[in-house]
RNA sequence: GCUGGUGUGGCGGAAUCGGCAGACGCACAGGACUUAAAAUCCUGCGAGGUAACACUCGUACCAGUUCAAGUCUGGUCACCAGCACCA
């Protein structure tokens, strides 16, 4: 048989027997929840980043089950999104139809490359059966009053409709990067600022990669400071927000967001509104990112005939309106200290305001002195009445106490993070399950009614209006109130890509559950989930997304966790033998089913592990495959040399307990490109030695089977070994018999090598001090010094400092 | 700019608590087997230096700590990722 024979007939063989299959509840502590993001099936199929991950989890969960461990590996697709809406678009098709068809080619693929799924989980997001627990948890959002439809600003694409902040890069539409616009439109929001605190703090409790940390903590942008009240002078009043309320004193105007409600408010006292009507006009007009783009040229209008009174001194200042203030973050309105803050230094510049410095330690005639600078190296304040002298840290908590008392001031909590625009006016996603009633106003759809399915239709494109294509069916729309049964009409708008993804690793825990999205019990069984690993495209958005939702779930009782992921990976990126990101313009793509047809499986397995550190990005190489099946014959070929023998002879038992604890270890710690070498090392010992018996075989063989599962196993048949070796135990090492009899040591003299010499492991510190200063060489290099100290290190070298 | 990470031969990459830098593999070179090729096996392989040794240099760069630094400390540079007029 050759090796796709004897590929497709143990892949047979593992779904047959539902080999990687458990069950739901499962009692007691050895159970291993391992995951793999979801793909979106596009119609590619499997690539090689694919590869990489799902091979080298995959082995990480052969190693586990080995172990003794219920492992969990399930595999689904999230088919939801506007990938695959767009793909439906291009090809004229229906997504439905799109969308099953690659379905059916990712999992042919998922089974070529012997991945030990179980597949009684498999789950699909525009599955009915799923999206309908999808709604129905928005539905609890909604009555948690987490969920609420509110007119907003927000950024629009001619193309894609509605997006998120998070969809938005450089100010361009993540997906099909066309310029995004700002709209005014009444949207459903989920309300995750409100989480802010514990997403960012909850971090502590995890075991994410640090950039993955990092990434959520930028995100969420969690600022601690405080929220001062402005009087105006002649009546009126604002807030600004602030992180350095030790420079209060330094104020010497004040600015506020254009489109500020307040500037509005005090219309009639402006003495320029034609200006700061003009202003205001030019604002509106540029998206975000225009107004960030322009941040080389600061811009403003000033409000004349207005002052703000600065609370700790009464100081008037005047007040600007200027585009650099963000209405929806802080208060929208600044408190500006030109001597502490670059911004607004700039701004004074060009606009002849005056500069007074409050924290000493730098010269700031030419830039502001910021607080990246000034923080931790006790800097005092200055100019800043009775706290002229404090250190700024202190100075901080203590402005901070004076306006809690004057009763001005608070400490707040502002967060980066908006609230996650829940709406899509596109047709490919799960309909929002609410209705609208003339009289009862928003109502749920009841469960029983549950799913509100995605009616099949035949134009689901945009609309030119920008509204969801549903609403163009009147038969869909039109529907009762659930609550008084008059006329109401259906909501016409969409779940984002993200909601399917937030919560899919729970269903899995209980697949096949009618009566609710998956019971308690089977949820504290598995979750949280022990390895998630997933691109590093998703370590902000799908991530903050999943544990946002899985913590509302965890405070309503249906979660048991408040994290559900315990260690979050993501793998490097596989690019072309050209360095470069394999794509089809480059020409340098490759595809795992030519290289599995050509080489095997196994080999292409072992390759995505060996190829380098699993976490930084690595090149293909042909010649890496080759050699991964050039070692793999070797191993097949040992059986030419086995002798009998059931425990481990003299000459390999090093070796192999050697090979055992490097490679359990390796694999746990993800570094499965030396936990191969350590294979490696352990077939060139073997072949140094010239025979080995089946015992030793039958450790290796078990050692490999997680990267190379189908040789293995035929291998095991071959030589009739029972029980299957996916039965067998996880060989175990002992400590006792990695120490070999003699040891080479190297034997310094004044930090420089003189020679090498093998001395006995159970040789004592003086006994081996005096192997070394008697040893031939050493002892005539010394000849008339004065050995000053000899360090030993126990297993590597001698080092003796002689004068 | 802020935050996090990385920097080691021709290449991918190893190196526990600071202890022989370059494991393992690729590529390359030489040899064995063969009529020949493939496959396989053996040997060599950081740079300079030597007939061969010896010796010298070498983990981005500059300092420091130490008997000993790829590893620790301070500073510089480069690259990657996230955030970025966020108050």
């Amino acid at each position: 048989m050759n090796s796709k024979e004897i590929e497709k007939k143990w892949q047979d063989i593992w779904e047959k027997e539902k080999r990687f299959e458990v069950p739901n509840h499962v009692e007691g502590k050895k159970n291993a929840y391992i995951l793999i993001e979801f793909p979106y099936p596009s119609g590619r199929g499997l690539h090689m980043g694919h590869c990489r991950s799902y091979t080298a989890i995959d082995a990480y969960a052969r190693k586990k089950r080995l172990e003794g461990y219920n492992v969990m590996f399930p595999f689904g697709t999230d088919a939801y999104g506007l990938e695959a809406e767009r793909t439906a678009i291009r090809e004229h098709k229906r997504p439905q139809e799109i969308v099953e068809r690659n379905i059916k080619t990712f999992q042919s693929q998922v089974r070529a490359i012997g991945m030990s799924i179980d597949w009684s989980r498999t789950i699909n997001t525009c599955d009915p059966e799923y999206y309908k627990w999808t709604q129905w948890q928005f539905i609890q959002f909604y009555k948690h009053g987490l969920a609420e439809k509110r007119e907003m600003t927000v950024n629009y694409c001619p193309n894609c409709g509605v997006l998120a902040n998070e969809e938005v890069e450089d100010g361009k539409c993540c997906q099909c990067h066309t310029e995004t616009t700002q709209k005014s439109k009444a949207q459903w929001v989920l309300k995750m600022t409100e989480y802010g605190e514990r997403l960012a703090d909850d971090l502590k409790d995890t075991d994410f990669m640090e950039h993955i940390k990092t990434s959520q903590i930028n995100w969420i942008g969690k600022s601690e400071g405080v929220e001062v009240d402005f009087d105006i002078v002649g009546g009126g009043k604002f807030s600004i927000f602030t992180t350095c309320i030790e420079t209060i004193y330094g104020i010497t105007f004040m600015v506020v967001a254009p489109e500020s409600k307040l500037v509005d408010e005090l219309k009639d006292r402006i003495g320029n509104w034609s200006e700061v009507e003009a202003y205001r006009k030019a604002t509106a007009k540029k998206s975000e990112f225009d107004r960030s783009e322009m941040n080389k040229d600061k811009s403003g209008v000033k409000l004349e005939g207005i002052y703000a009174i600065n609370p700790v001194n009464g100081k008037k200042v005047p007040v600007y309106i200027g585009d650099f203030v963000i209405a929806s973050y802080g208060t929208g309105a600044v408190m500006a200290v030109p001597t502490h803050d670059q911004r607004d230094f700039e701004f004074a510049d060009k606009y002849g305001i005056e500069k007074i410095q409050v924290i000493s330690g730098a010269d700031v005639s030419k830039q502001a002195f910021e607080k990246y600078d000034y923080l931790g190296k006790n800097c005092t304040l200055m100019n800043s009445e009775e706290f002229t002298g404090q250190i700024v840290e202190e100075a901080k908590k203590n402005i901070t106490e004076k306006l809690v008392k004057m009763g001005v001031g608070r400490k707040k909590l502002n967060f980066k993070m908006r609230d996650w625009i829940f709406s899509r006016q596109r047709y490919w996603g799960e309909p929002i399950p609410m209705i609208h009633c003339e009289h009862c106003g928003w109502v749920p759809v009841p469960d029983s009614e549950l799913p509100v399915a995605l009616p099949d239709v035949e134009s689901y494109e945009p609309t030119k209006d920008g509204e969801s294509p549903l609403s163009q069916i009147p038969d869909w729309v039109n529907t009762t109130c659930p609550v008084c049964h008059a006329p109401a009409k259906r909501e016409t708008d969409t779940m984002p890509g993200w909601a399917g993804s937030s919560w899919y690793f729970m269903r899995y825990c209980d697949a096949r559950n009618d009566k609710e999205f998956a019971s308690l019990d089977a949820l504290k069984s598995w979750l949280p989930i022990d390895l998630y690993n997933g691109g590093n495209e998703h370590t902000t958005r799908h991530l903050l997304y999943a544990r946002f939702w899985n913590k509302f779930l965890y405070d309503i009782d249906l979660s048991p966790v408040s994290e559900p992921f315990k260690r979050r990976i993501s793998q490097g990126l596989i690019l072309g033998s050209d360095g470069k990101k394999m794509s089809k313009s480059s020409g340098n793509g490759v595809d795992p089913l030519q290289v599995i047809d050509e080489y095997s499986a196994d080999a292409l397995r072992l390759w995505m592990s060996f190829i380098g550190d699993y976490f930084e990005s690595a090149s293909w190489s042909d010649d890496g495959v080759k050699s991964c099946q050039k070692f793999l014959s070797r191993v097949e070929r040992l059986q030419d040399i086995l002798v009998d023998g059931d425990t481990y002879s003299k000459e390999l038992s090093v070796a192999i307990h050697t090979a055992i604890k490097k490679v359990s270890q390796d694999i746990d710690n993800i570094k499965f490109n030396t936990a191969i070498s350590a294979l490696m090392i352990l077939v060139n010992e073997i072949t140094k030695v010239g025979k080995l018996n089946h015992a030793e075989y039958r450790t290796l063989l078990t050692l490999l089977n997680p990267f190379a599962p189908h040789m293995t196993e035929e291998i095991w048949e071959t030589q009739k070994y029972s029980p299957r070796i996916c039965d067998v135990k996880w060989p175990e090492w002992d400590e006792g018999k990695l120490v070999k009899d003699e040891i080479e040591y190297a034997i310094q003299i004044n930090n420089k090598i003189i020679t090498r010499l093998n001395i006995p492991t159970t040789a004592s510190d003086s006994e081996i001090e005096n192997i070394a200063k008697n040893e031939e060489k050493i002892a005539s290099a010394l000849n008339g010094k004065v050995v000053v100290k000899v360090i030993i290190i126990k297993n590597r070298l001698v080092n003796i400092i002689a004068k």
